[in-house]
DNA sequence: TGACAATTTAGTAATTATTATTATTATAAA
DNA sequence: TTTATAATAATAATAATTACTAAATTGTCA
């Protein structure tokens, strides 16, 4: 699924900034951070590479509930957790054998009680939709 | 969690046709339905309602990629399945001794190829954060 | 029942996250 | 270098959601 990229300065701090971030930051955080390094830096571009990174499968995009997307420098799938009052977000590691709520290795100090599991495929109509001829 | 509510035709209205639907309807497509039976419905009446029944617990808001949110009538904690390109939301049913992929027991037709799971709770900081007096 | 208070609504304006546009600048290819 | 291609900054446009407000509805209780 990746793909290689053309280089800008401005696409590769974004992504080694995220890379190196163990958080979670919203398009504008990230915007902020690499802002310090290229200070002429537009929110637009970080939008701009955000989605084409995401396409390409170096980064991952989340919904957790706030108004703003988020973003994850580790596009592998893995599992979230996220405050409900502030929205911070952090990786949690399950282990494989027991149930959801036991299976917890690291609650990073969060004190859960829900979860959220979303499945994504295509759907049996999009499946059988012939492609357009370009 | 769940309260009671006050009624008003219009709430009441949008909650029963939400709970009627197996689909998972976003604002505007449950505002075009409940439309049908109170023609000077508005939209901001919809979403108004919506926020304030899943803050009661009465349904549930989803994020599940799109721009749009999407609301569910069944408010417990379940597994959905998502499509990536119509944005499609069904309900699922896992076994819960087999591991994930796996114990998907009926994949309503879509062809699955990603999860996401997400725990949701209140991180430390938010914890020690005492609650401001009214 | 009727008078008043409280709540809810419709309609619309405002807000806000994200995406599109465009002229300019940077990068790559020849 | 010269020319073509792609990316950027800055800003405008879009679209989902929320806030506002005057009018309508509903609830309370004398």
């Amino acid at each position: 699924m990746k793909q290689n990229l053309k280089k800008s300065r401005q696409r590769e701090t974004i992504l080694k900034t995220l890379y190196q971030l163990k958080s979670h930051p919203t398009a504008e955080e990230l915007y902020d951070l690499v802002k310090e390094r290229i200070p002429r830096l537009s929110l637009a571009t970080v939008y701009r590479n955000l989605e084409l990174l995401s396409e390409m499968g170096h980064v991952q995009k989340l919904d957790t509930g706030g108004r703003q997307k988020r973003f994850d420098g580790n596009a592998t799938d893995h599992p979230h957790v996220v405050c409900v009052v502030c929205g911070k977000v952090a990786d949690i590691e399950l282990q494989n054998d027991l149930n959801f709520f036991d299976a917890i290795l690291d609650k990073r100090g969060y004190d859960i009680f829900a979860q959220k599991i979303q499945f994504q495929g295509i759907c049996l109509k999009c499946q059988n939709m012939t492609p357009a001829k370009i």
